[in-house]
DNA sequence: TAGGCCATCTGGTCCT
DNA sequence: AGGACCAGATGGCCTA
């Protein structure tokens, strides 16, 4: 086998030093010693082939190798040789594609989401579990008529998350300047759950959906909520997002409205470029008054209790049709 | 330094 | 044959 990865040595070489598969747009994102995997394996077909071309070669020990059964295979000719190659090219420049796509579906979910964040980015599993939640969470406004100002909106916006993004979501959709200066001094006294309302509660808090697993990892303590107290419209509020120093992770992207309501759930437009340098400035599917969201399916702001009310109407109607 | 997250490469499988 | 999709492996980066 030694032989067998030595022999194929000038394979590698080639391999590692084709940078001709690196197309334009993946500049800045694709390094070539990223992910590189010592000797190149050439996959079972074309092995086969070298083994059978090295004949009856006893292995390191001296004890026979397993006579190959099956059809011989064509030999590897340098023509193909240099099929495979370019096949192997190919495929790769198209999985990096098929990746780039994704992940950029995932960053237009990212954008959808109650907290959005250029610079704080939630992973990829983080995503997704918050973006259930969310569905889920908007499902309960709409069917049981649930406040999505309530206790239970925030929880089943945090279920499942790790601590950070939990922390992360209910700073975003809650957490005015008053809030985070009593948070911190809360902190202070010991870290979440010190102090302040979350920890008021000092137990875990009960889910209402038994069809949603538990959690994975990351703890449902009230206290990782920080403060629930109605966050409604508090999240447009200019808060440094640095007054959080023990890990919670700082939030200085743009500021998701809770929920911008516009038509299906809570769609936003593409941000715009320049959207992470502000702070808070007004966008136009923004939001630029505290307390207030979109109407649906406009650019009008309303009072946010309106706008929910617009929304549920609206959501009712279609949902009965 | 360990662990989490990520991008990339790769071979296998299925489908057209 | 070639493309899409998938999962495993690998190594880099970052943070606690």
């Amino acid at each position: 086998m030694t032989e067998l990865v030595s022999s194929l040595g000038w394979i590698e070489e080639d391999l590692s030093s084709q940078d001709g598969d690196q197309t334009p747009e993946m500049e800045g994102r694709y390094n070539p010693n990223r992910g590189s995997r010592g000797p190149v394996d050439l996959g079972s077909e074309d092995m086969e082939e070298e083994e059978e071309e090295d004949g009856e070669e006893s292995g390191l020990d001296g004890e026979k190798a397993p006579k190959r059964r099956g059809p011989k295979k064509k030999k590897m000719t340098k023509a193909r040789i240099e099929r495979f190659r370019a096949r192997r090219v190919k495929a790769n420049a198209r999985e990096r594609t098929r990746m780039h796509g994704l992940n950029d579906a995932l960053d237009n979910l990212r954008q959808v989401m109650p907290c959005y964040s250029k610079t704080q980015k939630l992973s990829k599993i983080e995503t997704l579990r918050l973006a259930r939640n969310y569905i889920w969470a908007l499902s309960e406004v709409l069917e049981n008529g649930q406040s999505p100002e309530s206790h239970g909106f925030m929880e089943m916006l945090c279920k499942g998350l790790s601590q950070p993004t939990s922390n992360l979501v209910a700073g975003c959709l809650q957490l005015g300047p008053s809030a985070m200066m009593v948070n911190k001094m809360d902190e202070k006294c010991g870290g979440p759950g010190a102090g302040g309302m979350g920890a008021q509660q000092g137990h875990s808090l009960s889910y209402p959906s038994p069809g949603l697993p538990s959690p994975p990892y990351g703890s449902l303590e009230a206290s990782h909520l920080i403060h629930l107290k109605g966050f409604k419209g508090a999240a447009y509020e200019n808060h440094s997002p640095n007054e959080c120093s023990n890990g919670t992770p700082p939030y200085d992207g743009p500021l998701t409205p809770p929920l911008s309501i516009s038509g299906n759930f809570a769609l936003k437009q593409e941000p715009s470029p320049h959207e992470n340098e502000r702070n808070f400035t007004p966008h136009p599917t923004h939001p630029t008054h505290p307390g207030h969201a979109l109407f649906p399916g406009s650019r009008f702001e309303l009072p946010i209790e309106m706008a929910f009310e617009s929304f549920h109407h609206i959501k009712l109607k279609r949902y009965h049709g």
